[in-house]
DNA sequence: AGTAAAATTATGTGCGCACACATTTTAACT
DNA sequence: AGTTAAAATGTGTGCGCACATAATTTTACT
């Protein structure tokens, strides 16, 4: 009827040039005289030029190799749960020609990361969707991937230094005040000991753990009628000896009010705890919307959840990829997703609804 | 690697027939001998064709007219949210051959509803998106557009017996519930009166807003620690002459600790009069991040945003017309959004945010 | 049997794009 | 100026499908 689109022959008329030589252009496949470039070029500056991407799926029967590379999803369901969003998003573009091939490492071990990284630097993806929780390993891939020509993606952590083409996540800072609000609202009186906790093999590595960390002690800085005394905690391996040593040390402080823990495994984790000793009164508040965590919170066991969408980061991050690789769009360098708090009465609504 | 699809001509090759007649008896086009129906039919029992929906969509040139019927997007921003919905929905689908066509009325007159939703039907479009806030106007109009056999989307207000091919919004009764749990939290003690406000001019008519109603008075009904007395209040247009009287009636009640309004709209009216008569404790929660409500959230004079995301409602909307008419693609009878919790420390995560 | 009409079946075209290949233009030499 | 290689540009084909149209077969009737 109207607004008819403008296809690739429109732009040749335009300018002047045939279909071929628009091509050329728009592909930056060279052989094209300074002329006709120039010509082509004020057109598509004027003009706004979708390419369609059912035609060109069809047109060129290529297929594209986009590599994951994340923690093993069978250690950990927030991984399950990033692993989920990136089947989702391949059944979505497989149609255009995507293939989606997850490479997992262990989650507890640095050089099976770097043997995996190895691995799919040697098969040589098109695109590469990447969780960096080893700062360190990590590292030098990124100089490896950027010399091949690689573009690669991060999700879940953020490395400034890593110059890729676009990051997923969220504001960790941020995300911590979030969690420090939470906590004041659950709250009923303005003082006592508040906990935060963490559960890490590896604390250095994490400064996605340090951040949230900050923002948290950032939100209670600043209201001056708060009295609450701060405490950290960095728990290892649960199965680890000192693991329950540590933790009912600070659980059988009396005037504990709240625990704050800054995993999603954690969470639930202290959750049990908590149901284990009886422990009412104190507020927990963590992240994620995993299965044992929502059975938790609809216990009333955990009070508050951050989600932090595992699944629609890595559903996101494939995205962006797809749309550099095939779309050629311009993808945003930061992807900042919402800070959702998760309670017993909106839980459910998050459960019932899609990825979106 | 993946299995080679099954295309039409093979189909063909394998029957016996030509592509033309596989393509008869694919779209029950009649025009086919028994003898060809019946050889198609076998090979199309042992085999899976799935057809290429991508070469469908190019193949038939069709252009689609999808017809929406909102309130006039100037008399709320709100409707507006929707509005830009629609427009990015058709941004994206306009390439392949989708038009929108929007259709306005006055959100307060039933009668412009009529005359519009007259117009939709006799323009006849391939789909139809409706807002069906009057509830008793809209009925007649579904039978119409049933037995004229155009299908159409709900959102924002579900009627159930519209029979429509699909509703997109909220559950209200749980989103009356959370913003019950958000006064409760919110609150210091567990006494004092609450107030329910709704700004409508027909409040007969909108079932959606006594749903919130009364999921709010039903969070509290299980709190038998709870002493809070919850009162109603209807407010029509604040231009009228009655509308200041009784809201400062209400403001005036020395005892109220927080006021739950269920428009957004109506949300930074109160806001305004809170902020106008220097009423502070008392906690103000309302609806969605429109403009005006994001200002009063970061002064600190609204507490809680419930949000409605009525872009991504609209946008989905549009979505799920297009799955259906183009894609032929089974779209789900209900799609129930989240209920976004806002607050001052994660509206910006929000507002940073595309819609995804 | 012969012919026209109807029913059935086969072929051709275009959708917008990518890409291979043919053709023309330009440049670089003898 | 003439020849050739190189650069630039244009044309043609196919992707899988829908749909129009052409070609064929069947049926009905003189």
């Amino acid at each position: 009827m109207n607004a008819k689109n403008v296809r690739i022959k429109d732009i040749a008329q335009l300018s002047g040039v045939s279909v071929g030589t628009v091509d050329r252009v728009l592909h930056n496949r060279g052989r094209v005289s300074e002329g006709a470039l120039k010509k082509v070029l004020t057109v598509l500056d004027q003009i706004d030029y979708k390419p369609n991407l059912i035609a060109r799926t069809l047109g060129s029967n290529k297929t594209y190799r986009i590599a994951v590379l994340i923690p093993d999803p069978d250690q950990d369901p927030y991984w399950a749960s990033s692993k989920a969003g990136i089947d989702q998003a391949e059944a979505e573009w497989l149609r255009y020609g995507v293939n989606v091939i997850p490479y997992f490492f262990n989650l507890y071990d640095k050089n099976s990361f770097r043997e995996v990284a190895e691995a799919v630097s040697r098969d040589n993806p098109d695109g590469i969707l990447i969780a960096p929780i080893f700062y360190h390993e990590t590292l030098p891939f990124f100089k490896r991937f950027q010399s091949i020509g690689i573009p690669y993606v991060l999700f879940n952590t953020n490395i400034e230094q890593a110059e890729s083409l676009s990051f997923i996540g969220q504001n960790l800072y941020q995300s911590g005040k979030v969690g420090g609000e939470l906590m004041h609202l659950a709250q009923n009186g303005e003082s006592g000991v508040l906990a935060v906790l963490h559960m890490n093999e590896d604390l250095d590595n994490s400064v996605h753990l340090a951040e949230k960390e900050r923002g948290f002690r950032e939100y209670f800085q600043h209201k001056n009628h708060c009295q609450f005394e701060i405490k950290t905690l960095n728990l290892y391996n649960p199965s680890d000896s000192t693991f329950e040593d540590q933790l009912s040390g600070l659980l059988n402080e009396p005037s504990l009010k709240g625990i704050f823990v800054s995993t999603s495994k954690g969470t639930y984790l202290i959750a049990s705890f908590l149901e284990r000793y009886h422990k009412e009164g104190i507020k927990l508040i963590g992240y994620d919307m995993l299965e044992e965590n929502i059975r938790y919170m609809k216990k009333g066991i955990i009070d508050f959840l951050i989600n932090q969408n595992p699944k629609r980061q890595a559903f996101l991050g494939i995205n962006h990829l797809v749309e550099h690789l095939i779309l050629k769009k311009a993808v945003p360098s930061q992807d900042l997703l919402p800070l959702e708090i998760i309670s017993k009465e909106n839980i459910d609504s998050y459960l019932n609804s899609g990825i979106h």
